[in-house]
DNA sequence: AGGTACTGTGGGAGCGCTCCCATGGATGAT
DNA sequence: ATCATCCATGGGAGCGCTCCCACAGTACCT
């Protein structure tokens, strides 16, 4: 497999140069050749990629990031202690969905973790001394300078799930609004009367989108939102727990809830049992994120999926134009480029 | 934190020789200190630092790597597609090691999945490059071309888990000859008489040793070792209980199952239930990783802990030292680094 | 006083590539 | 036949660093 021709032992690696000897052309050509530049005629192409063959030649990536200042290489940040990643199969999808992209390019993936305060001053560094052409981040909390450090420092970067309306970064996002609406919209086709909701965190921009599709489904479908039947959660199960506790408390003839989470939907689950409602029959229940706890909750539970390897894979495609974009960063930020991928309802049996 | 002095929106970052001229003196004076090398005074250190801070200097990696010949990063290879990565905790728990004793250096970590075939001619591609100044191999099959590549593009390489006895790598590995005879021992130490023996596949090296461990605890108790108690296994759960199965029917009287892995362990008990044998009343039941499924087992089962994390940190230390070695290949595979670590027994309900 | 040894320092050379300008031959228009 | 154009091609310059040799200065011996 490697190991072609002279080389093996000697140690030293063949450089252009050598190519160009062999090949009897001279250093650009060589160049132009490995570089799939068109300007070379075939019979040249077809001796160099001979000789390139021959001598087994592999390019020096340190030599062409010095000489055309760039990596090759973009950083995946997660902002998150490794454990969480590994916990969520949030990230594996992702990472499946980036791979898959990024498999067509000669570009390499960087997983860099940026939990703790010691890996965020090491990234900083890392940042700052250019190691990668663009940067990849996922679940940023609202005030996170990260997002600031990279247009200072005129690095490229994609985020996923903006930070608000106006997201100034590219960023790639699941329908949200969308995504909430279709939760209600199934519980009104499943004759539901007193639907009422458990938001994320609202500041946590996805989440406000979350209770606006909730909002949007029931007057469309010419109801009356009444806020009373919408309680804030903190996409904890505990969180959840106590706003079904108090949404039960203060509208009793409740028959279904929309939990802006699977987490909190387990959290609601386990409030709606305590007060002897019986799902679905009493109560339908709907979650978000289609998370393995959807599948394995007793009764499985109705849930809202993101395409999450989608997701991955248009925020690599958005920062790859980003990368080739050359023009002057003030100019990019016009075209804001946001991409927004379409949800699904998983229907099971908690509704 | 970054973005000191003028640079900022220039977008031209500062070099060694613009510190070098601010803090008037020689190129390699700047060198020297950015390198920690001590043959600077201390006023000429001062001195560069404070122009090093005011210009942020940051040094520029792929200049370094060209000059120096090092690319200070290291490759995590998992040959492995990446679903068993994120599912199987022992790749999390050798992550965190490997990172904790990475953050004390300079050196940069790569992930590198080589599960598929397309993954694994990348990775070639990407070796004979020369990328990375090291390269740390897990779960590495028997008959895997890759450590031999590595030898012959004569790049350093710790193995965990060595392929044989004589295994050419540095190597660390847990102590499964010890972890097999801790196991039995615990065994005899309850009382058992009959004690049988499920084994991995012993085309792996620390399987047959874990069997070895086994029938050295027997002989240093002074029992005869019977082979007909020792059933070959797969590391599988299906193995577990088919091996299982065949013991019961083999050898009735019975009354203590070594699986050499928890999943073995799972398909035994499973036998074992299928059979009307009680945990441990009538079988005691002690497996090999304390995997998620040890503890959540019913009853939780007896396990030999392997120290993962440690094993990480270890490997680091080989490699570094590899690294850092720079004899001829030749004479280093001379001392033959081999780290072994200790297991610990976790004794819970299921013995 | 001269010699030796060491220490701190400056700067040339060179790592292997890309970028770009210059060159020369082929092509087509006049 | 003449000139402008358009390739494909060669090779100089330079990316920012490390390595190492040379040199001045100091210290300590004869």
């Amino acid at each position: 497999m490697a190991g072609h021709g002279a080389r093996g032992r000697s140690g030293r690696r063949p450089t252009l140069e050598e190519v160009a000897a062999r090949a009897g052309v001279g250093r650009g050509t060589v160049s132009r050749v490995i570089n799939g530049s068109p300007r070379v005629s075939d019979a040249t192409r077809a001796a160099v990629e001979a000789a390139v063959a021959e001598l087994g030649y592999v390019p020096n990536t340190a030599a062409r990031a010095l000489a055309a200042n760039r990596t090759d290489a973009i950083a995946l940040v997660v902002p998150e202690p490794e454990t969480r990643f590994f916990a969520e199969p949030y990230f594996s999808d992702m990472l499946r969905g980036v791979g898959a992209e990024l498999a067509e390019t000669e570009m390499q993936l960087l997983l860099i973790f940026a939990g703790s305060d010691r890996e965020r001053r090491r990234l900083a560094q890392y940042l700052a001394a250019h190691r990668v052409d663009g940067v990849l981040l996922v679940s940023v909390h609202a005030g996170d300078p990260l997002p600031d450090l990279l247009a200072q420092l005129e690095i490229p970067a994609v985020i996923s799930g903006p930070r608000s309306e106006d997201e100034t970064l590219p960023s790639v996002d699941s329908d949200n609004h969308g995504g909430g609406r279709s939760a209600v919209e199934h519980l009104i086709a499943r004759g539901r009367t007193r639907i009422v909701t458990i938001t994320g965190r609202l500041d946590v921009y996805g989440a406000q989108r979350r209770a606006e599709g909730y909002r949007a489904a029931l007057r469309d479908a010419g109801r009356e939102v009444d806020e009373a039947l919408i309680a804030p959660g903190d996409f904890t199960e505990e969180g959840g727990h106590r706003a079904m506790t108090h949404l039960l408390a203060h509208c009793p003839d409740l028959d279904a809830v929309f939990a802006e989470s699977d987490v909190m939907a387990a959290g609601a689950r386990q409030a709606l049992r305590e007060a002897g409602r019986r799902i679905p029959d009493d109560v339908a229940l709907v979650g978000y994120d289609d998370s393995v706890i959807a599948r394995h909750m007793d009764p499985p539970l109705t849930s809202v999926r993101q395409p999450i390897e989608g997701m991955g894979r248009a925020m690599i495609d958005l920062l790859l134009h980003e990368i080739a974009d050359d023009r002057p960063a003030a100019s990019r930020a016009l075209d804001r480029r946001q991409v927004v991928l379409p949800t699904e309802l998983v229907v099971r049996d908690s509704s």
